[in-house]
DNA sequence: AACACCTTGAT
DNA sequence: TCAAGGTGT
């Protein structure tokens, strides 16, 4: 039994469910949590601005519940494996405990660590806190990984997936403690938090609650009020039906193992299965999300249908910049581009509108999307971001047929027919009749005057025709499928 | 080898 | 009603 064991924390931020903890605190005399600021180990994905706000307090957090145990967070500035090594001769550490990662850099690193420390004499222990199913376990009859999502689902076996029980907060108390506890960063040093500009501060109207407190309280309220009506409401920005779990599974605040035991109790004490298998259907997206990037490693930047390595994109500057700032002159595109500067977060079915129109409308390469989100999202997760944008580009796993081009004024209507949404996030239309809310462009002179909309000036025309803007996006598509076609 | 199937749509 | 074509068994 070594005498001190490190446990490095990493997207792993709660002291419950999590066995790399729970390890140390059985197996040593001492313990001591540390987290190791590297952002260039990233390979090229370092935390985005949005991301790293939510970081920060989550650090915090986890640095509060560990000084109520009689412990305490370690923070480090990278570089991981020379930080891992001071600490272990400051502590006189034996062992260092982790939870796998999947980020195809991350992981080559890990193992680097992984190596070295054990070629030092330290005993390296990783364990699975992140997922539900072990990543090369899971094949296809012929072996290989899947890429449509239905048959993995089966073969994980739907809700009868067997999930072991999360473990509780281990028993840690002023005797796991360390006779010295090392310096410790600030976590300010980091730099995390967004430095205002022009008196803007960005982060001013961020969205959640960063912490494993939080999160739970996330998971409860929403099972508690929102689940029943997940199947119906879940696909509404305007009434909010969502879960907004993600970015508390994103940093580890909560693993997928306890949201999976919390939901199936919840199905005990009700006959209400659809529901919430509608519900775990989405945590199981996630699952095929890191199944994806762990047998796909290139596709964060690259498709993974290699046909489309040939399709005709346009880098076009300025039609970026206007998705990215919400002048598109539609509507449900610019709200959700706005809630997602705002607050750090969007919808998910506005985030679909968006992606099909910034792929499909503007042929913008969906690595473009990606990289914006990236930078933009609190809930910012390689596996699910890649997987999204590559299903909406139409060049993913399972992905929608490229010729299924969402029409913005449509779904508008269909998902926030009132149009709250946009006159939450667009209040330069917010006086606008609803009938013309999602496409003002058709409104008479009269209304419009009325409503204070001077197009052009308090709200952009439509940057691109959408019926014109289908055509070219079709008329793309074609050139690749005719080049699919001759290969074969 | 044949066959069923495939998250979220548009006209 | 239409829109391809690949995946997985």
């Amino acid at each position: 039994m070594p005498h001190t064991t490190l446990v490095w924390f990493r997207q792993d931020l709660r002291l419950a469910d999590h066995p790399a903890l729970t390890h140390a605190v059985d197996r040593s005399d001492a313990v001591v949590p540390v987290f190791i600021w590297a952002p260039e180990e990233a390979g090229g994905w370092p935390p985005g601005g949005a991301h790293r706000w939510w970081l920060h307090r989550s650090l915090q957090a986890l640095d509060r519940s560990l000084r109520d145990k009689g412990s305490r967070l370690m923070l480090r500035h990278g570089p991981s494996l020379e930080t891992l090594r001071t600490l272990i001769e400051e502590t006189g550490a034996g062992a260092v405990c982790w939870h796998t990662g999947y980020e195809p850099a991350l992981r080559e690193r890990d193992a680097r660590i992984r190596d070295a420390l054990r070629e030092d004499g330290t005993e390296v222990r990783t364990f699975e806190g992140r997922l539900l199913h072990d990543v090369d376990g899971v094949r296809t009859g012929s072996g290989g990984p899947y890429q449509v999502y239905t048959p993995f689902w089966r073969k994980l076996g739907g809700l009868d997936l067997p999930v072991e029980a999360p473990l509780p907060v281990p028993r840690m108390g002023e005797t796991k403690a360390p006779a010295a506890w090392p310096d410790s960063l600030p976590v300010e040093a980091f730099g995390l938090t967004p430095v205002a500009q022009d008196g803007v501060d960005w982060a001013g109207g961020f969205d959640g609650t960063p912490g494993e407190a939080a999160a739970h309280e996330r998971l409860q309220a929403f099972i508690d009020h929102s689940l029943i009506d997940y199947p119906d409401r879940r696909n509404r920005p305007d009434v909010d039906g969502s879960s907004r779990l993600s970015p508390h599974l994103h940093h580890g605040e909560l693993s997928p193992r306890q949201v999976w035991h919390a939901v199936q109790d919840w199905i005990r004490n009700r006959p209400m299965k659809d529901a919430a298998e509608v519900f775990l259907k989405e945590i199981v997206w996630r699952e095929f999300a890191y199944h994806l990037l762990h047998h796909f490693p290139h596709t964060p930047a690259e498709p993974l249908k290699d046909t489309f390595a040939a399709f005709p994109w346009e880098d076009d500057a300025d039609g970026l910049d206007r998705w990215q700032r919400g002048q598109t002159g539609y509507p449900i595109v610019d709200a959700g581009m706005r809630q997602l500067w705002q607050t750090g977060w969007m919808h998910n079915r506005v985030r679909m509108i968006v992606a099909s129109f910034l792929t499909k409308d503007l042929l913008i390469p969906w690595q473009r999307g990606a990289e914006w989100f990236w930078d933009t999202l609190v809930d910012g997760d390689l596996a699910s971001n890649t997987m999204g944008w590559q299903w909406a580009a139409g060049c993913g796993a399972d992905a929608q047929p490229f010729f299924r081009i969402f029409n913005p004024v449509s779904q508008g209507e269909r998902y926030d027919p009132d149009g709250a949404y946009v006159r939450r996030w667009v209040p330069e239309l917010a006086d606008l009749p609803t009938n013309y809310i999602h496409q003002p462009w058709t409104a008479p002179h009269d209304v419009l005057r009325r409503a204070g909309v001077e197009l052009g000036t308090t709200y952009p025309r439509p940057i691109v025709d959408h019926g014109q803007a289908r055509d070219r996006a079709l008329a793309a598509y074609e050139t690749v499928r005719q080049r699919s076609k001759g290969e074969a």
